[in-house]
RNA sequence: GGGCGCAUAGCUCAGUUGGUUAGAGCGCUUCCCUUACAAGGAAGAUGUCGGGGGUUCGAGUCCCUCUGCGCCCACCA
């Protein structure tokens, strides 16, 4: 049979994706229709992936999950509102311009027009370049990775408008971040505040609770006795020895009668000779160590709460570099606790602590040797080593950390929207109810959004931090370290009676919480903001709840008073098959495109859409091999059903079987409608998969001899218009997932691309009898025939092979549906006569033809 | 310590309000080069549904409990 105008003989998936990726772009496929109103709209706030580096398999997975829910709303109508974003911002950035390139930041050198990265990178030897030029290399290797992400995605068949592209780098974003900044700070939801924070040595910042991770570290207990007045001794445990010369109290648990008569004494450290009181504290637990401890400012988060709660002297000692200050701390007056100080001074944790063992096995105040243990410690989640603790000026954006009442009004938030899959509300409650401070926002770093402030500076040339001085609205995005504050000139900077910048940037997530608000331009385009506010989706992983998911929730409901987005669907982590997380650190990712290309886009699809919403997933090639194989399965599926010709105008679909087929599908539309609604892309996926193949495998098998004209020309009409109506539908229904294949069948017999047309509807296809009667009329048939196929197998002849005679046992209902097929069956199975015999349940007697009558 | 999830064929997983003999794909075995498809097709074998108890006419599904695995949070002198 010659394939007809448009239909290619040999139909192939090779190279469909970069043709068809084309023709969307040109045509406009995806183009978001500005005129929709709010209610017309489908809003999808995408994850702007982090530029650093390349995306791996678990971007193709997650961003596919959330493009099918695109193309489905698309199709039913909606005008689906569908950025993309590049988080350009931010440390990781950093650091790679840090290793790519050689160089570090120095703000206080000046920009230097000329400047070229070094040719060759030296890591160990970077280069100081200024700020200017250290933000240029960002963006430049930015840039690249870029160009790169969006041929993946485009590649992958993201059916993204590009047209909405934002980077969180951009002016529009800064500005975006500062206005929404200044809008809390107005509203006294921003606040500053000097207070001991989490700090980075490496990184040197601030970091926040949300980016704190527990890494299990070899530590060590050392006992370490402190002298009494009366010539005794206390021995407290402490895994920070080198912490004692900031010592400020030992504190044990009120009910410890072995410590009571202590309490409102005092006990001199070791090394140092400082007098330190003893005092009592519920937080301390007796069966801990000695049970009592050293209070130090700061070894811990515990160490914070004692020195609040018991009012106790700041004796800081590690600076911002990780390194003992060199000045002498004042706290220590005799000259031999000053030569054991400067012992230290300078020198790391690490290194300090060695000395100060030292130190105290030769005064004999160290008792026994140190012993071993692994702990957890608290580290930032990008950083390499553990976080120390530094008093310094910050900003915070209250989020319920200090607040009963707020955390409430955010708890409220989560129960306000819909959770897909619902489980994951419980992670984003028990972070609300488990905050302990509020959102430290100020990061110390370059690159970065800075903080629209600046501070006067009085007759004595200090800054004064507690009169900030903010932008006004109209002169955003503005930089405080380049531009001067209204009233001021840059000359007064630094000077008293001026003013100075605030030096600090925000963090990024403090604009990444502002992704519904960039993307929707509400800073500068009202009427397309309130087309598409609040947006109708996050998705998002959820490993991120705590962060993005909530502190997105935070902005919004300060700035609007609303929720950003109505559902949140939280795609699960890719495993390797090992079932590990597959991350950068382990080493075990896959990058996509050479997958991409081996298999085919759909194929790549088909895999990440037929997990469940939320699960984690191994990764599997052979997923992909059976997307492939379908992807194939509907080129060849197609090429036959429009083989046998386009059905007359007035062609009806008056056989049974073709009708309960259609019936059968309007079922399957159906539960497919309502699983996307319910944003189950994968439910979708599966039952218009199943329907498929035995549309394939059974009702084709028995059709086509009749579509091809065997019978009457009702019946071949019939079959005809029945195949094309199943044809569409299914083409339709399979679109969201298999975007390239669909649209390339459906071009050899359709105008325009089957993305722009509507989801398939039950109404379309019933035809007669409602979709329950249809399994009744089909099942029988289906039986039969494989009954049939299997006497011939078991036969070991081929399926062509003719059966002389064919008894059914079966049921009067059975045997009316089979009779109804009766043509198109012995067609299928080249059966020559078929007597029926009443029965229970359908069983076929097979009586082959002798194999000398299939030879002639 | 608190919370959440998972446990079904050798592997990866479906199984929607409880309802006949528990399903799919991969892998394995057999057969078929049938004019849509051999990177294919037709068929076959394979399960004490993690253990125990309970509710019910009936439990993979609901309740209790135990075990194992994973994740989140808290603790971490």
């Amino acid at each position: 049979m010659s394939s007809p105008a448009g239909i290619p003989d040999k139909p192939s998936l090779d190279g469909i994706e970069s043709v068809l990726v084309e023709r969307w772009e040109a045509d406009g496929v995806y183009r978001f229709d500005r005129s929709a109103t709010r209610d017309q709209v489908f809003a999808i706030d995408t994850p702007p992936p982090t530029v650093s580096g390349s995306l791996h398999i678990g971007h193709v997975f997650s961003y596919t999950q959330t493009d099918t829910i695109a193309r489905f709303q698309r199709m039913r109508g909606k005008a689906v509102f569908y950025p993309m974003g590049w988080d350009d911002n931010g440390l990781a950035t950093e650091r790679r311009v840090q290793n790519f390139y050689g160089v570090r930041c120095d703000p206080s050198l000046p920009n230097d027009p000329d400047f070229a990265p070094p040719a060759q990178a030296d890591p160990k030897n970077q280069i100081p370049v200024s700020r200017p030029n250290f933000v240029a290399l960002c963006k430049q290797l930015v840039a690249d990775d870029e160009i790169a992400f969006e041929a993946l995605f485009r590649m992958l068949g993201l059916s993204v408008d590009w047209n909405y592209l934002y980077k969180t780098i951009s002016d529009h974003c800064i500005r975006t971040s500062q206005q929404a900044f200044l809008g809390n700070l107005s509203r006294g939801e921003a606040y500053q505040h000097e207070a001991p924070t989490l700090w980075d040595v490496d990184f040197r910042t601030a970091v926040a609770q949300a980016e704190l991770t527990d890494k299990e570290m070899a530590g060590a207990y050392h006992q370490v006795a402190f002298a009494r007045p009366d010539g005794g001794e206390v021995v407290i445990d402490t895994t920070r020895p080198e912490l004692l010369a900031s010592c400020c109290a030992l504190v044990a648990h009120p009910d410890d009668v072995r410590y009571q008569p202590l309490f409102g004494s005092t006990v001199t450290t070791p090394l140092y000779g400082v007098e330190v009181p003893v005092l009592a504290h519920p937080l301390a637990e007796p069966d801990k160590g000695t049970g009592i401890a050293m209070i130090c400012t700061f070894g811990d988060l515990t160490d914070v709460i004692w020195w609040r709660e018991l009012d106790l002297p700041t004796r800081a000692l590690i600076m911002r570099d990780g390194r003992f200050n060199h000045t002498e701390p004042e706290w220590i007056t005799n000259d031999v606790g000053l030569a054991a100080y400067v012992a230290i001074a300078g020198k790391g944790s690490k290194q300090a602590q060695k000395v100060v063992v030292e130190q105290l096995r030769d005064s004999g105040a160290m008792h026994g040797e140190p012993r071993p243990i692994q702990h957890q410690v608290k580290f930032y989640e990008k950083g390499d080593r553990p976080l120390e603790i530094v008093t310094s000026r910050q900003w915070y954006i209250r989020n319920g950390g200090r607040s009963a009442e707020l955390r409430n009004a955010f708890l409220a938030r989560g129960e306000q929207m819909t959770w897909h899959p619902s489980h994951m509300q419980h992670r984003y409650s028990n972070w609300v109810e488990g905050l302990n401070g509020d959102w430290l926002i100020s990061r110390q770093r370059y690159f970065g959004v800075p903080f629209p402030i600046w501070y006067p500076v009085d007759e004595h040339g200090e800054p004064q931090f507690d009169r900030p001085i903010a932008a006004s609205i109209d002169r955003l995005p503005v930089d405080p370290s380049t531009d001067a504050p209204s009233g001021f000139s840059e000359e007064q900077r630094g000077q008293p009676g001026g003013f100075v910048g605030e030096p600090d940037v925000m963090d990024t997530w403090a604009t990444s919480s502002l992704t519904p608000q960039i993307a929707t331009h509400w800073v500068d385009d009202p009427d397309l903001f309130g087309r598409v506010f609040p947006m109708d989706v996050r998705p998002q992983g959820h490993d991120i709840i705590r962060t993005w998911l909530f502190s997105t929730v935070v902005r919004a409901h300060y700035e609007h008073g609303s929720l950003p987005w109505t559902n949140a669907t939280l795609a699960g982590w890719i495993l390797d098959p090992d079932r590990k997380k597959m991350s950068k650190s382990v080493g075990n990712v896959v990058t996509p495109m050479p997958l991409l290309e081996q298999y085919g886009s759909d194929a790549v699809r088909y895999w990440a859409a037929t997990a469940r919403p939320g699960a984690d997933t191994a990764f599997d090639e052979g997923q992909m091999k059976i997307g492939r194989k379908l992807a194939l399965k509907l080129l060849n599926a197609s090429k036959f059903v429009l083989g046998f010709g386009e059905p007359t105008g007035d062609a009806t679909v008056s056989a049974p079987i073709d009708r309960a087929m259609l019936n059968r599908l309007a079922g399957v539309v159906d539960e497919a409608t309502a699983a996307f609604d319910g944003f189950d892309y994968a439910r979708a996926l599966e039952r218009t998969e199943s329907f498929f193949w035995w549309f394939c495998d059974d009702y084709v098998e028995l059709v086509k001899a009749r579509a091809y004209g065997t019978q009457d020309e009702a019946g071949a009409q019939s079959a005809r218009a029945a195949l094309r109506l199943a044809l569409s539908a299914i083409t339709r229904a399979f679109s969201p997932f298999l975007p390239f294949v669909t649209d390339e069948v459906w071009s050899w017999w359709q105008e325009g691309s089957v993305h722009a047309t509507s989801w398939p509807t039950a109404a379309q296809l019933v035809v007669g009898a409602p979709a329950s009667e249809s399994s009744i009329l089909i099942e029988p048939v289906s039986e039969v025939l494989a009954q049939v196929r299997r006497a011939k197998t078991e036969a070991k002849v081929s399926q062509r092979a003719a059966v002389e005679s064919l008894v059914v046992h079966a049921t009067d209902a059975a045997r009316l549906a089979v009779e109804a097929a009766l043509a198109d069956l012995r067609d299928a199975g080249s059966i020559a006569a078929v007597t029926f015999l009443p029965g229970d349940q359908i069983v076929c007697e097979v009586t082959l033809a002798p194999v000398a009558d299939i030879a002639t």
